[in-house]
DNA sequence: GATGAATGAGTATTCATTCAT
DNA sequence: TATGAATGAATACTCATTCAT
């Protein structure tokens, strides 16, 4: 391992202490209550030193969402390449994939689908909003592509596939956020993961043919 | 008309006045970067004004959601009062009573739904939040209503008919943050209406029987 | 009663009523905290109101601390004016009257006395300020009247009896500052007329000669 | 001399640096009316770097007054401690030490008065009035220590040293508040040092028995 | 006279960001 | 690299005062 490579790590190894407790802190007092001091002593780091890493504090709260979109994107991914399952069966796992990636990491996932529906948004550098934007329309393509072979196979609905992957991701970002809210609203328990189920079946059953 | 009756009207204007304001403001800006200021002379107003009829900025900028709300309730009754729809039939008056929603005030509620998912909510007083959870549970207890009456009718499938609501609701908001979050991304048209069609051609497909 | 005459009265009612009302206000919340709106709505008048009988907020302030001058002064006078009692004697019915005007309106005094030790002082207007000063130069030369009578009969110490009246002055507003500030800090029953009595004696016993 | 104790020092500068800005503004201009942004700028220090000192704008008054009560605290031990003489002579030290407090910074003393005789004090947070409180407390328990020394012996009345302790102090705050209110009414030069001195032989005299 | 709605200047405080060490 | 002290711009909110009715 070289002397560069090794640099490179210490700086990633950086970066994932500083997502760390930026997560914690946004989770729990959301963006605009949070300081940049909060997260540094999370991090047990100066303020300074956070910039180090990243250019304010608005990109750092982006590029949260920036490591659950890449893994979602491999989960979705991963989905289309698997082999021997039809249509409906990918449905199926496309569901569970989602999932995975609600349960591998919640807190963030809600933070990207509040930003997508934010005002940090437009604040951030153009250089991020492509970044961001590139990653969402390959998550939304790889949804997309599973669909279209439903639609080519005569099962699904002949719509146009990117408009029922569009449909699939507002129902998935929708129910999170509802249930996330309902659960500040009415602070019980929520019941996210039934309530994607339920939709999901929907969704599937909606757009079948016949 | 009392002079009494006089007052409670002037007042009643300047409130309007005021909020009409803020819509601009807010949805040019988003929230945190909308000072009391701007809304002040947008409104022509001194900022301390506007602390008489609001009794601060989050206040005034949830108070815009309620109304939206309150008029989102009444459609929603109107389609449940309707004798002599089946409900399939209802369902398609409730998707354009929503989408009436919509038109009526398209800024306003893209910022309810943002409202609804967002650090705000944690700051609004009690009140206030009761009030919307109030709104919100009626009008998500309408659409349940109306989708009840497909499930006693063997038409719709036997789901709890609150879960369905709320999916319906989620599906909702969905596509309408994630199509004015496209079009901050793509900064080109978006495509609402013909989404929120699908959106629904989908749903009630989905929740047939069969 | 002339139709001028009844309406000084009634000038001078309202004023009363506005005094009233702001002595209760202030001594609860102190100069700063309190708003001229409190004070309005104490007196059930609105706050313009207030501003035909004041010029503004620390004139009405001030304004509280005249009255009692006023009436210090009268009792002054009339122990000055007293025949047949010896320098000692008109010490005792000094003291019994300064503890009459604490017993009249100590809230009041406890005001004249902080206005006077105080930022507000500098923010009066020419004219007010004077009135005060003239009102304090007069209660002080009646004491110096009252001790100079001791000098002159060769029973109190040779000093200068204005000297011993400021003396006197400050050992009474001491006191009372004192005792108003301990009933703060200790939040207990304070002590005022004991310790007032304790310092007249020593002042008295002081100031004797041999 | 290490790092950590350099900084404490270089700490300990700052404050100082803002405790005399401090002292000069509100001397000048009294509590209300001066801003951070003056003391800042009469610190040549930015308004954001009174805060890293200071919790807010009154315990930056209050800190003003802590340094001179301790300062008097420790004259009055000094006093105490002294063997060798009589307690008359005390009295005498006693008053040189107080005169050597105002000296030593007569702006704050005026300040320490006001305060203690004023609404600021029912905005402290607990910890300072306690730390005030304490502070006086102490002190005054000096003074009553001296005092108690003459009644033991005979010298002084036999009345409560602590209640004679009191009416010193209200002596002393009275004369310098007295004094300084003078000179705002008259502007003229005030005669602080005479006044105090004719005060203090009055008070001895006073409590001297036969 | 009396009102009270409107004003708008005034300010404490916060916090993202910088930079000398 | 890392620090963390210092910055200073930015802003919600208050309230004495005015003035049209």
């Amino acid at each position: 391992m070289g002397i560069q490579e090794r640099k490179e790590r210490e700086k990633e190894r950086r970066k994932q202490q500083i997502i760390v407790a930026a997560k914690r802190v946004f989770s729990e007092k959301g963006f605009s209550k949070s300081t940049m001091e909060d997260i540094a002593s999370e991090a047990e780091l100066s303020p300074g030193t956070l910039y180090l890493y990243f250019k304010n504090k608005e990109e750092l709260y982006a590029s949260l969402s920036l490591r659950i979109l890449q893994y979602m994107n491999i989960r979705v991914q991963h989905v289309n390449d698997e082999i021997g399952l039809d249509p409906i069966q990918k449905m199926g796992a496309l569901q569970e994939a989602l999932l995975d990636v609600y349960d591998f990491d919640s807190t963030t996932i809600i933070n990207l689908f509040h930003l997508q529906s934010s005002e940090t948004l437009k604040n951030l550098s153009p250089d991020f909003l492509n970044e961001i934007n590139e990653l969402s329309r390959k998550s939304i393509g790889g949804i997309a592509n599973i669909i279209n072979e439903g639609v080519e196979k005569g099962l699904f609905i002949d719509e146009h596939p990117h408009a029922l992957a569009d449909t699939l991701w507002s129902l998935f970002s929708g129910v999170i956020l509802w249930e996330a809210s309902k659960s500040i609203l009415n602070e019980q328990k929520n019941y996210l993961k039934k309530t994607l189920d339920i939709a999901f079946r929907i969704f599937v059953n909606g757009i079948k043919k016949n």
